[in-house]
DNA sequence: TGCAACATAATTGGCGCCAATTTAATAGCC
DNA sequence: GGCTATTAAATTGGCGCCAATTATGTTGCA
């Protein structure tokens, strides 16, 4: 997964460069980007850090003000909702095509990842966490066998994530993911697809900040 | 629609000035967009069209190969039955936010729509065509009450356009479109969900080449 | 002391030049 | 005549300069 791929050496690799430090909260929701800044922390030249700017304004990671720069957007809770929402739709769709697709050898990496993140969770830094929580779902989306699906799941996850508040703050809430990975396998394991849903839609919802208990 | 909005006067503007001339078939899956043409074809600058271009690829409308240029993306048939298949589960999920939103105001302005895209049919350019079809969608999908849901479901219009050999290519098929949408306007009204998410559905799948008769 | 106007420093962003690469055209050779 | 090597034309794309704009600091005035 990490293999080479240093082809397009900067460049739309810079652009994902920020977007994971954004995402460890290395940029705080509303923080101006300022361009000198990156240029000096990834080092790469003016222009790169331009393409690679504007690549993410796309990507909806950051938003632009023109003439004011480059800054991280501020999601309001609406919105936050809405992405919530259609999360919802698209992950637990793969639901039936991950446990019709499932084959011993998926089964026992899914189970080492899940090992993992326990691991991680008890142990490692909060990328690792991270890291490793993102290779579990992937895998598990992968399954689906629709990468199509697979991609706008990750621009959806990533776009949540830019502002979100509650990024595992709580220790409690890194545990609970934890369960909620265990269980899926389980359900996985039991081809019960409804359950497979449920838990994935609950999951999703664990971020959401009160008890929003809206069906749709 | 196409008022005032020379605020950015070009750049994404552009953008979408050429994903519009690449969805009304002027320029043909795997041709090359040589920036020369491009900035005289808009009237822009060469910088603008590059900027453009790039954010066209971010897109997925288009693709980049170093050294070569970008070159509409040839989307071969697995890829557009995997974005039809996202798109059902998309669309469809939209249904009865649809029919519980709906009002008599809205009601009316979708028929409206459908009248007009039957006028455009019988009467109209290819663009006339698409362009209603388009508003008929946007008022309908705007029901939906959920913006992110609403922009996800053009790029992958968008997305599907880029190299579907068959955009209405026969007669008939724009007169299968207009009975589609005269028959969603009566589901809605009739506020039947289960009916409204099959039209969707149908209407998605007429694109296939074949009766691609796959469930999920 | 508070406020406004001005000057100065910092930052963004438009644009074009030219080297690197690819494509075509031409000539040379078997 | 067909094929390959060389040269020329066309195209892409990296990069940096500097003007326009905004933010900061300072001075003068009521």
């Amino acid at each position: 997964m990490t293999t080479v791929k240093r082809r397009p050496k900067s460049k739309h690799a810079l652009a994902g460069e920020i977007a994971e430090a954004i995402k460890l909260g290395q940029f705080r929701s509303g923080e101006w980007l300022r361009q000198i800044d990156i240029e000096q922390k990834f080092a790469a030249t003016r222009f790169d850090v331009r393409t690679a700017l504007d690549e993410l304004v796309v990507r909806k990671a950051i938003e632009h003000v023109p003439n004011r720069g480059y800054r991280v957007a501020e999601i309001d809770r609406e919105t936050l909702r809405h992405i919530r929402s259609v999360r919802i739709v698209i992950e637990t769709s793969t639901a039936d095509a991950i446990v019709s697709r499932m084959t011993p050898a998926t089964l026992a990496t899914l189970r080492g990842l899940a090992e993992e993140f326990g691991v991680a969770v008890r142990e490692g830094t909060r990328a690792d966490q991270s890291r490793v929580n993102a290779e579990f779902h992937e895998a598990m989306y992968h399954l689906s066998g629709n990468p199509v699906l697979e991609e706008l799941i990750w621009n959806l996850r990533d776009r949540g994530r830019g502002s979100n508040v509650t990024v595992w703050t709580s220790h409690e809430s890194l545990l609970r993911s934890d369960r909620d990975h265990h269980a899926m396998l389980e359900a996985i394991e039991k081809r019960d697809v409804a359950r497979l849903s449920e838990l994935i839609a609950a999951h999703i919802l664990k971020d959401a900040p009160e008890s929003e208990l809206r069906d749709r």
